[in-house]
DNA sequence: CGGGTGATCTGAAACGATTAAGTTAATGGA
DNA sequence: TCCATTAACTTAATCGTTTCAGATCACCCG
């Protein structure tokens, strides 16, 4: 006699399922997969008696085994995953990439980062239809590992890959122009808050040594527009301070605002590589009795929802946050897709926080 | 001859690289997982030889397929997924879990809902060691799907299912905290912002009808917390009106103070369900041309972070979000933990939004 | 009447790993 | 010298599906 491994009349394989109805498992897992292929009362009746039985329907993982599909994308970010969820910019891709899963269904597996060797681990052992990698540097040892899964990839915000599709912003249009605003305001003294420019962290007035080694492509980008902005003008962009906040935030731009205005020679105009970067900018003003804009203009950049909420409302460049998401997740999903790279527009937004320079 | 059908030195398969290394499949895959089970040089080989052929790793689905583990846990929110990546208290239950994700190199498999349907069809495909069922309605019928795939299971501010353990937070005692607040401070005419009751989105006064089935656990505790410190001072909780806002969006919450305000018996002290209504019902004061706290004295709920920046500062009942979000994740995760019910604790926040109710 | 056509259902071969049990050969202790 | 032990591998069963390639049978049409 056969082992028969079902105590109760619990069935927990679509073998048991198709021995209770008296069919072939051929025929069951067509009750679940293809209608058309058995008799409408066959198919509800197997269906019934599943129920009854407290089949749970075919095992996902038996399933994407045979098939080779998992109905779900796998998301890398760049950083630690509490500290992305701590990014306005993070959660708008988020919300950008769910509501392309959403339409198609699809899950969303958010892989541990950690360090390099825990997300390495997590690619090899993520079962996903593909990968979108967010915010990685250039030289991370996770890209050739995520490559060798063979799987659909699309970058973003990323490191450049031959071959691998990906979604930017053109952050260097986006930057200049913001440059240019103040600039044309009459602003001459300026200073930038830049975003991380190696994976090291750092804080800190940037050394021309360092600035020659970025690793985050999109860092390296605004720089170039900034400096773009600052040649166009006559202006020598290696004379502009460079001060590096790591990890966008608040806390560390005030910091760094405060020590450029305590300096020699404090900025009548700061570059702010994020809105975040733009608000603790604000805080340091307010904190030595500044006004901004009258004695001190920011410009931000990404225009989070906050961004028109602030008081003052902040001047900074609009880049399409959640769009850049669902582009990612479309492209990754689309069938038959040529897919190929797109860069997003940026754009500036004039809002309250820049103003003519202090004439002095 | 047997099929080769590996054209290039490519190894697809662990049987591939154990060819090709001139061992057992079972030798090879215990390079991977079992390093104490060959010898070290024949290990490094192994491990050589498939960075060579461009072996990726043991498939994952495979791997899950036979070990019946997954390394990663399905997240299920009672709501769309872009829909919650816009509510502040998802967001950092979310980055509760993935701190304890990360912790445990686990993934989070954030899953599809649009309608009932499709969570359905999503939790039975999901490949996953467990679920976390975030603001489930009572009577949804996702629950029953979830409990047949007989995995672990943690509701978090969902409703209550037997046997299954639960993170939640004493909606009722913070509730009736920041009713006892107001009433302490002369407020005698009070008015709910509540979030919602019912499944079905309905934005208006609630009748005693509407109010007497309520769909979600929390928003029926918080409304029970709110009637009983009335009670306590001799108040009738069925003549404070209710007014229902959908999705927890500051604008249905702007819109339903001013209609209080400019009703017959405007409220002097606003009850809101979230810091989100809170701070809706400041910008209908604010347009009406009222004081906060002076004409108008408002508690929210949450203490999201904005709480605290937000001028007037939100007077709030606290709770603990992301600890939420730990508590869920490792009470999943624990190994053979007893798996029991936790209820967090919550408590007022004395902030700037309340003051002694406008004498008149 | 006979053969082509669908509609239904079945058999059995993958999919790619993990792991219990078994086989050697070398080592060590008495 | 001999048996027990251990390290290092191998054999083969198993996980639960999907799906290709038939098999059966009724039916229809010329």
């Amino acid at each position: 006699m056969p082992a028969e491994r079902k105590p109760s009349g619990r069935a927990r394989t679509l073998d048991d399922l198709a021995k209770a109805v008296g069919v072939s498992r051929t025929t069951a897992s067509n009750a679940f997969n293809r209608p058309d292929q058995l008799s409408a009362e066959l198919r509800s009746k197997i269906l019934r008696t599943a129920e009854a039985l407290g089949y749970p329907g075919p095992n996902p993982m038996a399933r994407m085994l045979r098939t080779g599909r998992t109905g779900s994308i796998g998301l890398l970010f760049g950083d630690t995953l509490p500290y992305a969820l701590d990014d306005d910019t993070s959660i708008a891709l988020l919300k950008g990439l769910a509501r392309v899963c959403e339409k198609r269904r699809c899950g969303l597996l958010l892989l541990p980062v950690v360090d390099n060797a825990a997300a390495a681990q997590a690619v090899r052992a993520a079962a996903v239809d593909g990968f979108i990698l967010y915010c990685l540097p250039d030289g991370s040892p996770v890209v050739p590992q995520v490559l060798e899964r063979r799987l659909p990839v699309v970058t973003v915000d990323s490191v450049f890959v031959e071959g691998v599709p990906s979604i930017s912003i053109d952050d260097r249009a986006g930057a200049q122009q913001a440059a240019t605003h103040l600039l044309e305001l009459g602003h001459r003294r300026l200073a930038i808050l830049s975003l991380d420019l190696q994976t090291e962290e750092h804080f800190g007035a940037v050394t021309r040594q360092r600035r020659s080694e970025i690793h985050y492509r999109p860092t390296a980008l605004r720089l170039e527009g900034y400096g773009a902005a600052l040649l166009e003008k006559g202006l020598d962009p290696w004379r502009v301070p460079v001060f590096e906040c790591p990890g966008n935030s608040e806390m560390h731009a005030r910091r760094a605002t405060l020590e450029l205005l305590k300096g020699p020679r404090p900025p009548t105009g700061i570059l702010a590589m994020s809105d975040r970067f733009a608000i603790g900018a604000f805080q340091a003003a307010l904190q030595l009795g500044l006004q901004v804009p009258g004695d001190l203009s920011v410009v931000g950049f990404d225009d989070i929802p906050a961004a028109a909420q602030f008081r003052p409302a902040l001047t900074t460049v609009r880049q399409p946050l959640v769009e850049k998401g669902i582009a990612a997740a479309e492209m990754l999903l689309k069938k038959r897709a040529p897919a190929t790279s797109h860069v997003l527009d940026t754009g500036l937004i004039v809002r309250e926080s820049t103003g003519p320079a202090p004439s002095r």
